[in-house]
DNA sequence: TTTAATGTTGACAAAATTAGTCTGATTTCT
DNA sequence: AGAAATCAGACTAATTTTGTCAACATTAAA
């Protein structure tokens, strides 16, 4: 059980945003090169993004992207879901009756896990993740620049 | 993000032994014909499970597997990761350095999640989804046999 | 107004993983 | 001996994930 990249790049590049929040823009190819995704995959997550309201696009020459809301407005749980990702560890917790009898018998496992994982997305915002790496960071050493 | 159906299915199965615990082996056949799964792909995972002392066999004719220990010393917890689930999320959490320093901001976030996940399987144990599903059962019509 | 950089879109291909099947052997009970 | 079950491992099929590409649209700077 993981998540796909589309999670886990995802998150890392709306991260790459919310460090760079209040400093303009920030081109694909730039979050590409520091994060070492594929360009090209990385648009596609954009789109998507852009759709749901979470970035902004600045188009032509020195374009890129913005965050639309401040990060400490935006939760992990919302960046997640956009980018398709499915925490439902079994199909049978969407729909309202299992088709299935017996397999209810895990039911309420899926359900509990789910909720707990839910949880946990959902009280982490974007600043949240950005105060604790830079925490770490600091810690390392003096905090480089480059 | 989803659990394998080596999970989920073998779940399934053990609470199938979890119900009829002391009342003798249950046949392969038997599981896959309640379960509605494939009698081969159980085998695999009874392999698995007869190796790490969760099962036992007993072969021959009117054969079968049996629960090695009580149900309610068993958790969910030992029997996902016995049958091979990875609920890691992302690979950087086993490792003890990221190798993108990069993305270890969201590596903090993973780490939650991880242990919230594992916190519910260590505390649910086979009994405990038996009683859940007995009293689902038993609330629906006055809990049918057959 | 031209040009260059960038975003936009949809289709496609490669790779990896998961799911499931099959064959044949062994064991045990009747 | 024969039937019914497990045991073992190889193999295939299906699905999902991941990544690439080409053509086009838009914008800003020169």
């Amino acid at each position: 059980m993981k998540l796909s990249t589309k999670g886990r790049y995802g998150l890392r590049a709306v991260l790459d945003l919310a460090v760079n929040y209040g400093q303009g823009q920030v081109s694909i190819r730039a979050i590409a090169d520091r994060q070492k995704i594929s360009e090209y995959y990385l648009e596609q997550l954009f789109k998507k993004l852009r759709k749901a309201g979470i970035v902004q696009s600045i188009r032509g020459a020195h374009g890129g992207y913005v965050l639309n809301r401040s990060p400490d407005e935006i939760t992990a749980y919302e960046i997640i879901r956009i980018l398709g990702e499915t925490i439902e560890i079994s199909e049978c917790i969407e729909a309202t009756t299992c088709s299935n009898i017996d397999s209810c018998a895990t039911r309420p496992l899926w359900i509990r896990i789910k909720q707990s994982i839910d949880a946990v997305l959902k009280t982490t915002t974007l600043q949240d993740m950005v105060d604790d790496y830079k925490k770490i960071t600091i810690s390392k050493d003096g905090g480089q620049d480059e």
